[in-house]
DNA sequence: TGTGTCATGTAACTGGTTACATGATTCT
DNA sequence: AGAATCATGTAACCAGTTACATGACACA
């Protein structure tokens, strides 16, 4: 149930519409919390429903326009501040895993076509930081600067594994 | 569809039945891909169904021991060696991102908290690497020491993150 | 007039979790 | 006899994705 602290977020920063805030995560949260049209949709019916956000205008083309209530702020802040164990399941990982699984040239070029994926990914990231304008004094930007730094260093954390990996694969050889 | 091919992976170094697999699913691979016991038993009925798995022995109390067809084994490859693009989703991340919302001493706090735990996982995981026997001769082994690898830089790289988040934090306190 | 954008919703499906349920065998 | 372990399954639920569906408004 993260979604619905995303969104919870987001209006917090400003109500919006349902249509305001998926441009919203396509923008700000791209990056770190994905969110399809629909499920958006049904998030913010359940969350009026529960009293977390409230419609305060509608407009055209049946437009409803949401804002956070208090009961919304304190859901909001209870979930950032509870500390969550994520068990780290990332389906690439047990690839490699399964790798013994394939011939020992296979798995080689499985790192290097991982190594430039990474590469490319890491890149994109660069240009995130250089294209932005950050402002300290915001608490949106300060934060959003933070999250961005993990994003680098565990792109360029991949980058560095797969390198190591590569030479440990070349060095040694499995037994033919 | 990953725990389809974790059991796959399982099942193509030895055949066993479905208990026999969750606990090599709880030694082998639980800091890499969990499985649920439920889970798990729906999902041999379907691989068997599909032909990728066939039981090869039935033993007592209803204990049904399997084995990787060639189709099975065709499939595992097929999708060990097809890169996959993986939107790195972490909810703690985004709780970073949300940190905007808590006073600045709550957010700090977050972080101490976080970077405890994470010092904690990466023990965990450098206890694992100093007890495991590995045999580079055994790709099993060989692979598996890469993705244990991963998991160390993975939590050394939260660990250092957090210190700089912190540092960042401290030197530069936001307007009161 | 027609194309693009604004705007909301529902249905079917997938992968995963928790909880419930049952019973055979082994060991003390 | 009773506890621990072996062994399999089902049902209800949750979060998320893809696809389908509808219609209002703005502008060229």
């Amino acid at each position: 149930m993260s979604l619905r602290h995303a969104a919870l977020g987001l209006l917090s920063r400003a109500p919006g519409s349902g249509y305001d805030l998926l441009r919203r995560f396509d923008t700000t949260l791209a990056h770190v919390w994905p969110a399809t049209q629909s499920q958006l949709y049904t998030e913010l019916n359940r969350l009026a429903a529960e009293g977390l956000i409230e419609v305060v205008a509608t407009g055209a083309r049946g437009r409803k326009e949401y804002a956070i209530t208090d009961a919304g702020r304190a859901e909001l802040r209870r979930w950032v501040l509870t500390p969550e164990e994520v068990p780290l399941r990332d389906p690439r990982l047990l690839r490699v895993f399964l790798l013994a699984d394939v011939e020992p040239e296979r798995a080689r070029e499985a790192f290097v076509d991982r190594l430039a994926a990474d590469r490319a990914h890491l890149a994109d990231l660069e240009a995130v930081l250089a294209a932005t304008d950050w402002d300290e004094a915001d608490p949106g930007d300060r934060y959003g600067r933070i999250a961005l730094e993990f994003g680098l260093r565990f792109r360029r954390m991949e980058v560095e594994w797969e390198r190591w990996a590569l030479e440990r694969l070349d060095e040694a050889p499995p037994p033919a």
